[in-house]
DNA sequence: CTGCGCTTTCCTGGTT
DNA sequence: GAACCAGGAAAGCGCA
């Protein structure tokens, strides 16, 4: 890991979560975002895992696949790993993302410049179905919140429940509404699955049941404003969407403890079975 | 323009 | 008293 103790929360947090404006629906104009986002625009051949990881979470975030739609275990190695990865060791880790991510990488390795890399790839968020040179690269797009359409994390290489194999052959399907991006659960999914991007914000109470507990509430609250451009969130108004999740079942109510949380029934994605 | 889904904001009242 | 929890109400926002 590439923090180091001195390294502020906030600073962390810009770095490892992204700028306010990390959200595809705004115009991608990659040179201006990535220049100040992606700081390390060697090649990827010299890149760390953890520089890995932040291109692999920049690649999701430009596709608006959800994060835990790929196995980011699959992903610890080097650049030089990276590099040395052809086409079918990407689909073996990253299923139906494997295309995407291949091409994302050939073209950097190409250019050694991860924003030329961008600017070439028009990845219009709006385009449903991102065309790619490679055969049958649609992708899912992110989970969805809805129980009766929900939308897979497909790219798993071995889908293993019924779920799963049912929406594999969904993978064309255009994704349903999801205006922002990314949902608050997604978000609060996201920060427990990547404990390297998780400065001690939320930790898992009980990690096979879905429990989990705010350590830095307000913390958290200023992250997903950061995220959501609004600079005046609190935990007491995350705290309000995180509560309209019961109804929903994506949350479930836990009693008596404060802070605490535990995933529900329609809840996708944070199982470690289901990474 | 309208309706929908997902928050966001504000609020009152209760609990730890 | 501060921090948190519960949930109603209404408004905002992006999208189909």
């Amino acid at each position: 890991m590439s923090i180091t103790p001195t390294t502020t929360l906030d600073s962390q947090l810009s770095a490892t979560w992204g700028p306010t404006n990390s959200y595809p629906d705004v115009p991608i104009v990659m040179s201006g975002y990535t220049s100040r986002l992606w700081s390390h625009d060697s090649h990827p051949q010299f890149w760390t895992k953890y520089q890995v990881w932040e291109w692999l979470q920049q690649v999701m975030d430009i596709h608006q696949i959800d994060a835990s739609s790929i196995p980011f275990q699959n992903f610890d190695m080097d650049g030089h790993q990276l590099c040395s990865l052809n086409y079918q060791d990407f689909i073996h880790a990253a299923g139906s993302v494997g295309p995407i991510l291949f091409h994302n990488i050939t073209e950097l390795k190409w250019s050694g410049q991860y924003h030329v890399e961008i600017g070439q790839l028009d990845l219009k968020p709006e385009s449903k179905n991102f065309s790619c040179p490679f055969p049958d690269v649609s992708y899912p797009s992110g989970e969805n919140y809805d129980p009766t359409i929900h939308l897979p994390p497909v790219a798993s290489p071995t889908p293993s429940s019924p779920d799963l194999k049912r929406s594999y052959t969904r993978s064309h399907q255009v994704k349903k509404h999801n205006p922002r991006g990314t949902h608050l659960w997604e978000f609060i999914r996201d920060i427990l699955l990547n404990p390297e991007r998780n400065p001690g914000l939320i930790k898992w109470e009980d990690r096979t049941e879905g429990v989990f507990r705010f350590l830095k509430s307000e913390a958290v609250a200023q992250l997903w404003g950061k995220k959501k451009n609004n600079s005046s969130m609190t935990y007491e108004k995350l705290s309000r969407a995180m509560r309209y999740y019961y109804k929903r079942e994506i949350l479930e109510r836990v009693d008596g403890r404060r802070l605490v949380y535990k995933f529900g029934r329609n809840a996708r994605g944070w199982r470690e079975s289901e990474k």
